[in-house]
DNA sequence: CCTCAACTTGAGACAGGCCTCAAGTTAGCT
DNA sequence: AGCTAACTTGAGGCCTGTCTCAAGTTGAGG
């Protein structure tokens, strides 16, 4: 690749993710372009689909996430660890208008080590009696799309908001109050397709 | 008003709440129109703005909610009153695309008797010892930004999950197992201004 | 039956965003 | 310096959706 080809490949990541970390995922491409001093046809050069765009941009918060699920696991105590990741997560979310709008519609942490790590701090939270054992990973999905919703209409008006969303989540998660969970859980595949369609 | 136009704009109607509730809010207009039978600019002459429309065909809500809030009242039981308001208004939701979005943007009864009856059925529950005493009216916008949220996503694959999400939350505004939440609670105008953005 | 205000119509102007491609420019090798 | 493949450019075609308005149609009162 050309020196120049490369400098404005990076121009274009800086534009794109200051665009959408402020303005979320559907950012006009146009506007990268423009922000970046750089044409649309090069962008399109760069960047064939905007979904292209958005994986080399966000490509470094999977492994934040998983960096977050190894400590949550490494946490002494198991419900900690537990707590710990989904409030890492959606700070994550709260930071970033464009990972809010990403994780709303992508498992994180999926590709890697994936979900196994995150079943993993489930099931020992589970084991220490801490939190409740009717859940799935799967359930995890209402807490971030839940979540995502609150940053997504409350950033501008009442930042941290969300955090006393997710305080009810999680209390609502613990074992000591829980009365069954009504339903079956959503299978992997179930949700995996959930996440697909919106 | 003529009578072809009456029955226009009653086609209109009809054909609204069935796109709304099977696509959501942002049906495009000239489809209604197409399938009211009518022109695009016959819609314009009953409903000047979509939101005109959406307001009509919305209208019978405002009365539901209120008998929601009026039945919970009625309850013995204030947790069950407060529960079984939350729940009614999430299987509205569940049963409307369309009404889930509008009240993922729009507090639920905020015309009429408005908040009022609602404030009551929370601080009844709270009088009663079951609902949490931290948690204030503008909490429950969690409650149903969340589960919209969650009704958007699996409607199509998992039609029911919302039910878990729901719980999920109920259990977590229990006082039983609750943590002292953190911040304070977003004021009225925090929670309006959080709806009209998004 | 006549009349006219009320109503309907749909082509088309407009706006926003996506994407392409022929023409021009430039990095970097020889 | 000369050459070529790599790269950039942006006008313009496309699409989808909103909204308007001049022309035509029709209900209903006299």
């Amino acid at each position: 690749m050309r020196k120049d080809a490369v400098q404005n490949r990076e121009r274009l990541l800086r534009a794109a993710r200051q665009l959408f970390a402020d303005r979320g995922l559907d950012v006009p491409l146009d506007e990268i372009a423009r922000v970046a001093g750089v044409s649309i046809g090069t962008l399109y050069n760069r960047f064939p689909t905007r979904d292209a765009l958005v994986e080399a941009v966000f490509a470094d918060r999977r492994a934040t996430v998983a960096d977050l699920a190894e400590r949550a696991l490494a946490a002494d105590d198991a419900w900690d660890g537990f707590a710990g990741f989904l409030t890492g997560v959606c700070e994550l979310q709260a930071a970033d208008l464009g990972y809010n709008d990403l994780a709303a519609r992508t498992a994180p942490v999926d590709g890697d080590r994936g979900p196994a790590l995150m079943i993993e701090i489930v099931e020992r939270a589970q084991r220490a009696g801490t939190l409740r054992g009717d859940v799935t990973l799967t359930d995890l999905a209402f807490v971030i799309w839940g979540v995502a919703a609150t940053i997504a209409a409350t950033r501008q008006t009442a930042p941290g908001a969300w955090r006393r969303h997710l305080a009810l989540m999680l209390d609502g998660l613990r074992a000591g109050a829980a009365r069954p969970l009504p339903g079956p859980p959503m299978s992997a595949g179930q949700a995996g397709a959930a996440l697909r369609d919106c």
